[in-house]
DNA sequence: TTTATAATACTTGTATACAAGTATACACGT
DNA sequence: ACGTGTATACTTGTATACAAGTATTATAAA
């Protein structure tokens, strides 16, 4: 029943969020991390139970989540659908749809001031692949793409990016971590993806920078089974602990 | 302070709806017709005061109105955005986007029972136009979009589009309204973009496609500064008399 | 008159209480 | 054995109560 001693999302990053967030985001981790079984419904009281809050903050949590479609609301209460291959692959489309949009705007846009904010992230990204920290690594990746979206100035393009980021934020987190442990050659790989994403930047290459981003996704894409499987196995682990 | 007899959203269409799902679809009504100036801040409690509900469906109304950018919820209260005609466009760029998006995909499938689907709805919209329908004729004419989108059954897309469309519902609830009394020729006009989106569908052709949202849009664009003025001035007309 | 301080009123966040409806399980009748 | 009905337990939706923090206002002092 006590689960409040391994949570998978990273406390320090929560230090200003309220409950609600904070049930939020850690429940949003355990569904991407396959901790339940797609189909399993979750019930408030069990939950506010199990997180030790009150109904409140859990039903802003999981109208959240719904709206994240990884759990779906219905009258018997909250049905666990996660992410499956499919929907991982759709999110990445949306993600290139997105900065695709911003990509042409950018075109008619200075970008100098830009490209050296993403390079200092990029620097970030390298320190911590140095110091194997999977956390911050993808804390960072996050946040290039958040500076990209953000750097156009359009708000309902951000919405869409903000609606979409904690579940990206979740996902990277739990496979950068696999990575981190048994794939680390893959991040130079990545390094390198982000390079080129900064250089289209700078020369406005349509081409180079649909191309950085395909291959971003390739990346995922090819090896995101075996890395799905291995990390759903370490949280089936966690799991049997609590039951 | 008793605003309870002149709704602004279609209570019709709210027959299942849960009171918190009243509230957001009518406090959204009022804010994109700007019976709030930008800036005024709403309470909760207030809210609460002139709904006659309790806090519990205001809050869950509030967190999805601030979900769809109309609405800033800071530490002082919730903070009215409105829309602004850069933020119209905004989200027609988005609707494009997705329109798009969708667009490819429908190229390579079978798009007959689709085109049907659409006719059976242009129809309707027809229906409406004779009768001066406007809520009717709006009702459609999201439908027709809808079902478009959802045709390719991309869960992230349509998630994307369930966030827009309550917005986008009442900005062309509001419009229509104004269209039908005072620029009912456009209704033709209108009319004719959605024949040419379904032909568009039917021969897969690109370009039409495209020529027949941008005019769907300029068509919007040209006119919206008039018929905001007049809406918001109705609107203005309405809040006089509750004050 | 202006500034500082204290009190008050109002804000959200969280917890709890209550109501209505629904699924489930169990018992009873056929 | 099987179907039906009823009771019970569990669900969400809504209302209310409480706590902590903040802005504002009023009052007093300089």
């Amino acid at each position: 029943m006590n689960e409040s001693n391994d949570f998978l999302y990273p406390q320090k990053w929560l230090s200003k969020a309220s409950t609600g967030d904070r049930v939020a985001y850690e429940l949003r981790m355990r569904i991407i991390a396959g901790l339940f079984e797609s189909g399993t419904i979750l019930s408030e009281n069990k939950l506010a139970g199990d997180f030790a809050v009150s109904r409140s903050p859990v039903r802003e949590a999981l109208r959240t989540l719904a709206s994240e479609n990884i759990i779906r609301l219905e009258r018997t209460g909250a049905v666990v659908a996660g992410l499956t291959e499919k929907e991982i692959e759709e999110i990445y489309d949306v993600r290139l749809m997105i900065e695709t949009f911003v990509f042409e705007r950018l075109i008619s846009m200075d970008t100098n001031e830009l490209a050296m904010e993403l390079s200092k992230v990029l620097e970030m990204m390298k320190v911590a692949v140095k110091y194997q920290d999977a956390d911050e690594f993808s804390y960072q990746d996050i946040l290039f793409h958040d500076i990209i979206i953000r750097s156009i100035g359009h708000s309902y393009v951000l919405l869409i990016w903000n609606n979409l980021k904690p579940v990206m934020e979740s996902f990277i987190l739990l496979s950068m971590r696999v990575r981190f442990k048994e794939n680390y050659e893959d991040l130079t790989r990545i390094l390198k993806n982000h390079e080129l994403y900064i250089d289209a930047i700078k020369t406005k290459d349509r081409d180079l920078m649909i191309k950085s981003l395909h291959e971003n996704f390739d990346d995922v894409q090819g090896k995101v089974d075996d890395l799905w499987r291995s990390q759903q196995m370490l949280s089936k682990g966690v799991k049997q602990q609590d039951d």
